[in-house]
DNA sequence: CAGTATCCGATGCGATACTG
DNA sequence: CAGTATCGCATCGGATACTG
């Protein structure tokens, strides 16, 4: 009967028609984040298949939330939100808040994974507050999967932006971070202070005390758990 | 492999997995608008089977957003917001304003539904703007379908809610309101201000001066045109 | 009335293979 | 690399029938 649709006028509906998709909600987060290229779209939702990806792609397209440029290099193409788009902000944003707030199922095990952890920090971590240089921070998941152990985060020197790596990139480490995976990512989701988790040993800090010392500064945390704190919601109160 | 979730610890993700479930966020909608009874759920969500509906309350009760109440009267149960699900509001909201400054589609054929149209108009309609005594207004629709062309409005002395009839009450009509579906429908979203409607003879009134006076005073609007002025956002200058 | 169980067909989606 | 087409299975969801 109904192909796909509610078949309601209400504006929730028509919305929703899209937005509730499967995945739909994720590719927009990644969007709003700032991706713009079809390979870095899909590490931040490394479980949905390629195929589907450009499908939600072409979706959100149609709806007019997404612009698809083909890119000057000749390659590929860019992927930027249209004014429609980037107004889901605060929907999206409110989502995250909420979910902060009051779903509890963030830290099961099926949720964590140690690639899309990194891929997530690369993007907030403060390139910008480092010590100055070629800097090279080794993380060291131990009860990762074996291929998933080690990653590398390599700031150029003058750039402010992170690479990740997931082999080792050759230049010598100035830091290295190693953490139980569950940690770490609650770590990063401000669920456990960086301080605590290293006063505690849960996390250890392995380098001249100068980076070490560093590491609170630029580590930075997750986007929502700045948002949250902008509304007075405190996420370390929630560690279950 | 990944059975339901989408396997990611970002808050985004975990609310997502509750959200983006296929009428979900149209079931919340409607217990945010204050039904409480199965029934008057299916009424705001008349194309979801039953058993599917039961289905999202259950998994709304799971996820913490629900609270179901066995009633007094024995009979039936009661569903309530819990303190998470009310959280959403401001998210539904958001989604409701979104939809109505940026999608189109709102007024497709197969979204308008004279009876859905009705039972959205009654709960928001201002009975307590209403002259005062038993009060009928009879809707008429002349383009929807044989059963859905007659609707009344019926608000008993004393009270401020209506009730919706889909037969004759038998009381006197005070007043007959006739429009095309699309009609009373934008003017109900306020696509069309509904005293142009009349001029225009879009919408007809019939009845007693001093009650056709009074509809522009109780007729109301949907919600979200009200929520859409509040944020400068002017619904009527989108006629399509 | 207020739901719930079951059945079966449509479709959504992941895996794989393919292309410029 | 940056996607797109195809295929086949899993699951989602509507229809129907049933129960307190």
């Amino acid at each position: 009967m109904c192909a796909k649709g509610y078949g309601q006028f209400c504006p929730v509906s028509i919305a929703a028609e899209v937005l509730s998709e499967r995945w739909t909600l994720l590719v927009l987060r990644e969007l709003l984040a700032g991706s713009t290229r079809f390979n870095d779209l899909h590490r931040g939702v490394p479980l949905m298949s390629a195929s589907l990806l450009s499908q939600r792609l072409r979706d959100l397209e149609l709806a007019g939330l997404l612009d698809r440029q083909p890119l000057p290099s000749g390659k590929g193409k860019s992927y930027r939100l249209t004014e429609a788009g980037e107004a889901l902000r605060p929907v999206v944003d409110g989502i995250g808040l909420w979910g902060t707030r009051y779903m509890r199922t963030q830290y099961a095990p099926e949720n964590l994974d140690p690639s899309l952890l990194m891929w997530d920090m690369r993007r907030w971590i403060r390139g910008d507050r480092m010590p100055s240089g070629h800097i090279v921070i080794r993380f060291d998941i131990p009860d990762a999967p074996l291929q998933k152990q080690h990653y590398w985060m390599v700031k150029e020197d003058g750039s402010d932006t992170l690479d990740l790596c997931l082999f080792d990139p050759g230049f010598p480490v100035c830091l290295i971070v190693t953490g139980r995976l569950e940690i770490l990512t609650r770590v990063w989701m401000g669920n456990i202070e960086a301080e605590h988790a290293v006063r505690s040993g849960q996390l250890t800090l392995d380098g001249v005390p100068e980076i070490r010392m560093s590491f609170y500064d630029w580590i930075g945390l997750n986007p929502f758990v700045h948002l949250a704190a902008t509304q007075g919601i405190d996420s370390a109160r929630r560690i279950a």
